[in-house]
RNA sequence: GCGCUCGUAGCUCAAUGGAUAGAGCAUCUGACUACGGAUCAGAAGGUUGGGGGUUCGAGUCCCUCCGAGCGCGCCA
């Protein structure tokens, strides 16, 4: 019978550090809450530093009153007593550099087999109830990449979150109450007429298409009285299901599409601008209900109801804030381009204008998204007459590299797409080289099933075999994952998952280029081979389910 | 002028205050009579825009200067 180890991952040697280091103090008499309040431990980049360090003494040493090196030493001489460390020293000002038995570290592997598609899943945002708030691109035109950097972002961002515990709702909200709107329309009808589009319309072959299709369903609409309000209706509930197909073939799908019109209708934006006049927020002047904005954080007070006694634009916006608190999120994230970061401010000083903590109120900014080809900048859309849209992005490189490409970078900055590299189908392109390991593991799996080889039970694995260096890096990069998308949650950093499939993958790459997996000729299925097997199906495991929080397809054969 | 985001290898980008700042591409040199060579090994490439500060330790935090993008409306 096997003994079985419990696997020695990150986050388990953190836990056994900080069980050390308290026993240790304790026993020293020193103050046990000197310790931080997180363990960190990282792979060291040089591998003489041994498969794990840690700072830990380096970081309480001067609270606990002790040297560096010497807390260090007695770190050390603790942890190498304890099961599945294989060797603890001292380097440099007090590092810990640890080195863990084999076995202790494979178990892993284990771990994953046993989680499969909810390895790396936790609890880092648990009992978290997270409005996600992206895209909402306003009705009057195709997405843009501005947009496609969020569908892609904010989408792998909601998959990450829900990944880790959250309860997550995703929400794009239509801007479809303001004047905006109004020369949309007249855009689609001077198109239907054959007149020249208006000074500031909107201009496009599809716009042209609206209104060809908008006089398909409704002929001699032109002669009607009511002309344009059927165009408002057909015209702009056309757009709307173009933006949704759009997402929709993007692989991005919301829970809730919120209407701004809606909240006109239902009074919300009366309820709330009467809330706000009754809490002395807002005060009326030159014709115009202001908010206090400025004593909330904001440069400057804001207008809420303009003088013609319209509902500004944040009104709208105030009373969606409203809402999505009154339907019980404690966090709202919101994502917008780098264009509108203005609105922060005020976003956050309408939330503290409410009564409400700012902090509820969270804004991403993505910077923007410049594609190239051949060396040049590429900056006409053939449908939008101005800009690149999402439907000529995945067109010229498909749905997984357009994601995969948007999402591997940190939004903060802007972000240069070269359509060459990403259209190639070889490790120029990284997500093929991502996808290509996954590939190469589901066709090792059909061969051993030619072979009639079963990796069986991998409790009964002997993995403790998986002793050489490349099999050392693959488990240590395989037991990262949790941690890896853990951080991606807690910092709204997708890119980091990105980040890190590609480490895998280059991981996975070097040990298969090393260690052969399946018996050669006639040679007979051995405990190294059943142990092989069964990293590997971890490997693809950690891919299929990392590729999953991208939105990014995990082929079987490419 | 004020604000936000940036400035890292020839290029595209990483790096939660940690050790010798890393990948991929491009360049050069190697590895296929075995599981997908769409792979792997190696070389070369850096004053992290400049200058100061904070500390055991700074690409990261603070100040300042330079440069880039984007904002600064009773538009949405």
């Amino acid at each position: 019978m096997l003994r079985r180890i419990r696997a020695v991952t990150p986050a388990a040697l953190a836990e056994l550090l900080r069980d050390v280091a308290s026993d240790v103090l304790a026993n020293h008499g020193l103050d046990v809450d000197a310790l931080p309040s997180t363990v960190v431990v990282e792979r060291p980049r040089n591998p003489e530093h041994g498969d794990y360090a840690t700072n830990l003494a380096l970081q309480s040493a001067k609270r606990v009153g002790v040297a560096p090196r010497e807390l260090a030493g007695w770190l050390a001489e603790a942890l190498a007593a304890r099961e599945g460390i294989a060797a603890a020293e001292v380097a440099g000002p007090g590092f810990l550099n640890l080195r863990l038995a084999a076995e202790a570290q494979a178990a892993v592997v284990r771990e994953i087999k046993t989680a499969g598609q909810s390895y790396g899943s936790g609890d880092a945002l648990a009992a978290r109830k997270l409005n996600l708030e992206f895209v909402s691109a306003n009705p009057t035109g195709p997405l843009h990449l501005g947009h496609t950097r969020w569908a892609a972002v904010g989408d792998a961002l909601g998959r990450i979150l829900a990944f880790s515990g959250g309860e997550v709702t995703r929400e794009y909200y239509f801007n479809d109450a303001g004047g905006q709107i109004e020369r949309f329309v007249r855009s689609l009808v001077a198109a239907a007429t054959g007149a020249p589009p208006p000074e500031d319309g909107y201009q496009g072959a599809y716009v042209e298409d609206i209104a060809a299709e908008v006089l398909r369903q409704e002929p001699g609409v032109l002669d009607l009285p009511q002309r344009d309000e059927v165009f408002r209706r057909v015209g702009v509930g056309l757009m709307f299901d173009a933006i949704k197909r759009s997402l929709h073939e993007f692989g991005t799908d919301f829970d809730v599409w919120f209407h701004e019109q809606s909240l006109h209708d239902s009074g919300a934006v009366d309820r709330v601008v009467g809330q706000l006049k009754e809490s002395g927020a807002l005060y009326f002047a030159d014709g115009a209900w202001w908010l206090r904005s400025s004593g909330f954080g904001d440069d400057k007070d804001r207008p809420v109801i303009k003088s013609d006694g319209r509902p500004a634009y944040i009104a709208g916006d105030i009373a969606y804030y409203a809402d999505k608190r009154a339907r019980g999120f404690d966090l709202c994230i919101y994502m917008f381009g780098a264009d509108h970061h203005g609105y922060v401010g005020r976003l956050k000083a309408a939330a503290a204008a409410l009564g409400e903590d700012p902090d509820t109120v969270e804004v991403l900014i993505g910077q923007l998204v410049n594609l190239v080809r051949g060396g040049a900048p590429v900056r006409m859309s053939k449908r939008a007459g101005t800009v690149v849209t999402m439907e000529d992005l995945v067109e010229a490189i498909g749905v997984d590299a357009a994601r995969y490409a948007m999402v591997r970078s940190s939004v903060d900055s802007t972000l240069e797409i070269d359509l060459d590299t990403w259209s190639k189908r070889t490790n120029d392109n990284p997500v093929f080289y991502v996808q290509y390991a996954h590939a190469r593991l589901a066709s090792l799996d059909r061969n051993a099933a030619d072979l009639g080889i079963a990796a069986g039970d991998v409790a009964d694995a002997r993995l403790g075999l998986l002793d050489h260096p490349r099999e050392g890096d693959l488990v240590r990069t395989l037991g990262e994952f949790p941690q890896v998308v853990a951080t991606a949650a807690v910092l709204r950093e997708p890119h980091r998952v990105a980040r890190y499939l590609e480490g895998l993958a280059g991981a996975y790459h070097r040990f298969y280029d090393t260690c052969r997996v399946l018996p050669v000729g006639d040679e007979p299925v051995g405990p190294l081979h059943v142990a092989r097997l069964h990293l590997c199906g971890a490997a693809r495991q950690v891919l299929e389910n990392g590729l999953g929080l991208l939105g990014v397809s995990a082929p079987e054969r490419m």
